[in-house]
DNA sequence: GATATGACGCAAA
DNA sequence: GTTTGCGCCATAT
């Protein structure tokens, strides 16, 4: 199965009325950090049963240039996914991929990686 | 094999 | 709040 067959099934796997950013969609398929080829992947998706408006940018933006965008934000809006100031609440409809299941509720707490001091590149 | 591309993400300015 | 810069990584040419 090639990345876009990974891409098709995770993005097939999102619920009505909820959106998934580039990024975490990426991670949930096990290509974490690549969420530009999510946005390739789905480019050439097209359709195919694949519910690509559910896809945006993180924090809620809408990346899809020209009459696409407004095409998704009309189609999420129909899901009941409701928009801010241009911008999608993710606090509401950001879903969350079944991963792991920590019963606290809280994923992860204190894995590595997560210094704060550090931005996770040198820069300059 | 090397270079270019992009519906991205994130931190710094 | 906006703009800039850079890393990221699978395809395309």
């Amino acid at each position: 199965m090639g990345y876009f067959e990974d891409i098709r099934a995770v993005v097939r796997g999102l619920p009505p009325g909820k959106v998934a950013t580039y990024g975490e969609v990426a991670r949930a398929a096990g290509y974490p950090g690549s969420g530009r080829q999510v946005a390739w992947a789905l480019r050439h998706a097209s359709a195919r049963g694949i519910p690509w408006q559910r896809i945006v940018g993180a924090g809620g933006t809408t990346r899809l240039p020209g009459e696409s965008g407004m095409e998704q934000r009309l189609l999420l809006e129909m899901e009941g996914v409701k928009f801010a100031g241009g911008r999608i609440r993710m606090k509401q409809f950001e879903y969350r991929f079944p991963k792991t299941r920590a019963k606290g509720g809280r994923r992860a707490p204190g894995r590595p990686g997560s210094a704060h001091t550090v931005t996770g590149r040198l820069r300059s």
